[in-house]
RNA sequence: GGACGUUUAGCUCAGUUGGUUAGAGCGCACCGUUCACAUCGGUGAGGUCGCAGGUUCGAAUCCUGCAACGUCCACCA
């Protein structure tokens, strides 16, 4: 064995660890050992970081979260997959190249570059930045098959998005339609209602009338859209509007005539304003639902620039938005129009790319229906594992094929079910009430990255309107249908890639089409096991976004569910609580603290500490905490094996020989036979109970608290008690490699590096990553011995603490004269070398002692110490009275518990118990400490 | 306006179906480096679990109300 450094040093060993891992094979599935390949199948779709530049502390996060999960259940025998990719990510990837050729001096660089040529830019972009991406993934120790890598822009996927868009449009799911739409006048592209965020601002409500001759005044923070009005509606039973329900008028509004129908809608609430609201269906998707109810015309005044078009009048056409709403105001003014004038807090829309306001217009598109009944091509969310219960009440079946159902009761269904679970449940609620406010989703785009989409149009006649659809043949193909066709200048929601992802990635669909395409029907029959993919781990700020849309996607292309659980960490935050953001500057840099700390300790410091869904603090302080963790572990590493390398260790080579071949007997006897010393009967059967309890934790998606249930046993329990101990008792070679193997294992999905690195050097058997995880508990709990070591460890603390106690502390040596109940003083005897050792005394027992349990050894000058002529009385007796009082309130509300019969009947057997034992305890302790009075 | 979340030690947070005297890490105070580790060891101080009621033999935990902070959704035109 070489001479191992005092001080473990990530940086030296991380990226060798991971080659040999990558040439192991193990994160492929196909190749891992017999026992994962007969295994059950694990899957976990790596959400595709956007190909947008770096990974941050969200993304470490994730991938230390998934590889948890992943190396868990490989360890565990399981036949695991983890899938890595990117996400091409549409416009978020256009507008940062757009940006960065702005910052290059370009003045608008789509015009001056040309389709074909931005978009070389940009896919040129996005390919750097997969490159930056995978290398990131790599350095946090995923483990995930890098053979299988997808990107939701590649031929597979493409051919997924054109069958998933081919299948819907068949179904009536995808239409066509001219319907109000969120419009960004930055980037001139629609946008889909959760690209839309919302500003606070501080706006004027003007209160007007279109002209003088009109009767009823209205409200607006937008008065250039008045333009575009065709209706005032007031309540059906507002009185002061009655008379002029169902009348027409004609106003002139700043010089533009206006058609006015007065309508009756209960939308309206009468407390606003002047109860009347200005009906603009164009430019508002409220006003468009009631002049759908009263089939109102619909008059577009604000054109995709965000300026208004030829139809105001030469006065305003071709202002901006803005300008128009100043101009008019001040006109209207002017004209003694205005009733009042009072500032709002009103929340603009916004987009969320780029922050300008988000117009509504009404625009061609393509929309999915998601309220629209459609015929299933296949049974669809049957559950056959389903358990009893929910077979007895039906929530084992969704739909048989053929049924008429709608996406919305899909997705519903899919949660309500219990098929997908979302951790933590509490998101659950949050989830129906997306579903339930959903409207259909529009999913062209007028920028130029990303899946155009498949249609084709031919005019058939000389003058056509395509948007009436008369005049236009139209197919929907993912390749040019002939001569005179063109296609579709729009591209896809990126979205609606990403949607498939969790079967796309698996290389659905099943075949090719014979109009391109590879053929390639093995990839998905190959993996067509591992869907629905075990766990989707992401943000919980992407709970709409994605989940949902996966679930509407699988659901509806596979009839089945995406995930079985959807796992959503919460936001990483600065050590304030603020968001991580360039312009705060409190960016934490995965990659700059690897280097620093080491991928194991940046790991533990994002799995311990928090709960599923709730955001979580990060500082460096930290994150330090967990490198100086994994030093410790790399020392206790260090410790044994130094220990149980018998030709190295001097103390273990004077009884070499008795001690080799007593050595596997030794281990035998502690496991089986209630043989060997308490201290190892105490941490064997501690360590049976971590690795239940881990095991159970981890299952259930409790990292923190395996975590933490980790750290302290390997710390307090093995390294500052066992490992001590070891020192003074020999011949624990066996048990320590035992335990020191365990433990790695038990550590290997939260910190891979160190503990495969340890593996290695021990030489242990195998790979660490196929090692088996510790299912079976090392040994039977047969004896007491948990409670007996406990005892002493108490005993061992007392002393330490007496003998820190001031004057105490001077002495060169302490004695500690024990009195106590029988066994107690028994156990003391048996154990008295680690014991003295550890409390860094001596100590007698037996002997007659009468103040108490601690006195000092007689008074002679040698090592003697009168503790009682030492010790601060006033303050020791006030100490001592302290204790005492809350050791018998205690024993007072205990006894008068345990004599309230209600509470003995009702309560568990197992806490009477408990509390029985306890109160004994504080019995003896009181008794001790009585005397102990009386002596000082 | 609606929904959800948070409130526990100086700080960051655990606390799984109600059950012993409410825990951890960091920080702090004091002591300690010869034999794995100062990225260390030992000892200790520190909490009426946001407030007010209620249910119960028993409440940090369940119910009701209130307050503060936060997030999301919908928006009043």
């Amino acid at each position: 064995m070489p001479e191992l450094p005092k001080a473990y040093d990530a940086s030296l060993v991380e990226e060798k660890i991971y080659a040999e891992w990558e040439a192991s094979g193990v994160f492929n599935p196909d190749k891992l050992p017999e026992r994962n390949q007969a295994g059950e199948p694990y899957c976990i779709m790596m959400p595709p970081p956007n190909r947008t530049g770096t990974l941050h502390m969200g993304h470490a996060m994730g991938m230390a979260i998934q590889d948890l999960l992943i190396r868990f259940e490989r360890m565990r025998g399981k036949k695991a997959l983890w899938v890595p990719g990117t996400d091409h990510a549409a416009i978020a990837t256009q507008v940062k190249v757009e940006q960065l050729l702005i910052k290059e001096g370009m003045k608008d660089p789509r015009k001056e570059l040309g389709r074909e040529k931005f978009l070389a830019r940009v896919v040129q972009f996005a390919d750097e930045s997969r490159d930056t991406i995978v290398n990131q993934t790599r350095k946090m120790g995923s483990s995930c098959d890098w053979s299988r890598e997808a990107y939701t822009f590649d031929e597979t996927r493409n051919r997924a998005v054109y069958r998933l868009f081919k299948m819907m449009h068949e179904d009536g799911l995808i239409e066509r339609g001219y319907r109000i739409v969120n419009w960004d006048p930055q980037f001139k592209t629609t946008l889909s209602d959760d690209e839309v965020q919302t500003k606070e601002v501080t706006t004027k409500l003007v209160t007007f009338t279109y002209d003088k001759e009109f009767p009823i005044a209205i409200s607006t923070t937008r008065p250039e859209t008045k333009f575009g009005d065709t209706a005032v509606a007031v309540h059906p039973d507002d009185a002061r509007y009655k008379a002029f329900i169902g009348k027409t008028f004609t106003p002139t509004f700043c010089g533009k005539p206006l058609s006015i129908k007065v309508v009756a809608d209960a939308a309206v609430d009468p407390k606003f304003g002047t109860g009347a609201l200005g009906v603009t269906p164009a430019h508002s998707m409220i006003d468009a639902d009631i002049a759908t109810r009263h089939g109102l015309p619909t008059v577009q005044v604000i054109g995709p620039d965000a300026r208004m078009l030829p139809d105001v009048g030469p006065e305003f056409a071709g202002l901006t938005v803005e300008e128009t709403r100043a101009k008019l105001i001040e006109r209207l003014e002017r004209d003694g129009l205005v009733t009042s004038i009072e500032d709002v807090q009103q929340n603009l829309p916004i987009a969320e790319r780029g922050g300008a306001p988000v117009e509504q217009l009404p625009m061609e598109q393509w929309f999915v229906r998601v309220n629209k009944p459609f015929t299933l091509r296949q049974d669809t969310l049957r559950d056959p594992k389903a358990p009893l219960w929910k077979k007895l009440i039906g929530l084992d079946r969704g739909w048989k094929k053929g049924d008429q159902v709608t996406l919305k009761q899909l997705m519903r269904f899919a949660v309500e079910s219990g098929q997908t679970r979302i951790v933590p449940e509490s998101f659950t609620k949050i989830y129906f009430n997306w579903i339930d406010n959903l409207r259909d989703w529009c999913i062209s785009r007028q920028i130029w990255f990303g899946h155009r989409v498949p249609v084709w149009y031919r005019s058939t006649s000389p003058q056509p309107s395509p948007s009436k659809g008369e005049g236009v043949e139209m197919v929907v193909s993912d390749v040019s249908p002939g001569e005179g066709w063109e296609q579709d200048p729009d591209t896809l929601d990126t979205w609606f890639s990403s949607g498939s992802w969790t079967f796309s990635a698996l290389g659905w669909p099943p075949y090719a089409e014979a109009s391109g395409g590879k053929p390639d029907e093995d990839a998905w029959a190959k993996h067509r096991a591992y869907h629905p993919t075990s766990v989707l781990e992401t943000g919980k700020d992407i709970l709409f976004f994605w989940i949902a849309r996966m679930v509407l996607m699988s659901t509806y292309a596979l009839g089945e569910v995406p995930f079985k659980d959807a796992y959503l960490h919460g936001l990483v935050r600065d050590e304030q609580g603020r968001k991580m953001s360039k312009s705060l500057g409190n960016i934490l840099d995965p990659l700059e603290l690897i280097p620093k700390y080491g991928t194991d300790a940046v790991r533990l410091s994002l799995l311990i500490g928090n709960t599923p869904g709730q955001d979580t603090r990060l500082s460096e302080q930290k994150i330090e905490g967990y490198r100086n963790f994994t030093n410790k572990l790399w020392n206790i590493s260090r410790f044994i094996l130094t220990m149980t390398e018998t030709s190295r260790h001097p103390e273990e080579r004077s009884d070499e020989g008795s001690h080799l071949a007593a050595r596997s007997e030794i281990l035998r006897s502690a496991q089986n036979d209630n043989g060997g010393t308490l201290a190892d009967r105490w941490i064997l059967s501690r360590l049976s109970e971590v690795v239940a309890s881990v095991t159970k934790k981890l299952e259930t998606y409790q990292f923190s608290a395996a975590g933490e249930e980790l750290r302290d046993f390997t710390w307090n329990d093995l390294a500052d008690w066992y490992l001590e101990i070891a020192k003074v008792e020999k011949g624990k070679s066996e048990i320590l490699k035992t335990v020191l193997q365990t433990v790695l294992k038990l550590w290997h999905p939260f910190m891979p590096f160190v503990t495969e690195y340890v593996w290695g050097i021990a030489g242990f058997d195998g790979k660490l990553i196929v090692a088996e995880w510790p299912t079976s508990p090392p040994t039977p709990l047969l004896r007491n011995e948990r409670g007996e070591f406990d005892r002493l460890r108490t005993l061992v603390v007392d002393m330490r603490r007496l003998r820190a106690e001031q004057g105490v502390e001077a002495a060169k040596q302490v004695e500690f004269s024990i009195a106590g109940d029988q066994s107690l003083l028994k156990l003391v005897e048996e154990n008295r070398a680690w014991i003295e050792r550890l409390s860094n005394s001596t100590c007698a027992t037996g002997s007659a002692i009468p103040e108490g349990w601690v006195v000092t050894p007689s008074g002679t000058a040698t090592v003697g110490l009168n503790l009682a002529g030492a010790v601060d009385l006033e303050k020791e007796k006030a100490k001592l009275g302290k204790e005492l009082e809350q050791l018998k309130k205690y024993v007072a509300s205990t006894e008068g518990k345990l004599s309230n019969q209600e509470f003995t009947t009702k309560a568990p057997v197992h806490v009477i118990n408990d509390m029985k034992a306890k109160l004994e305890e504080a019995k003896i302790k009181i008794e001790t400490l009585e005397k102990r009075q009386k002596s000082l």
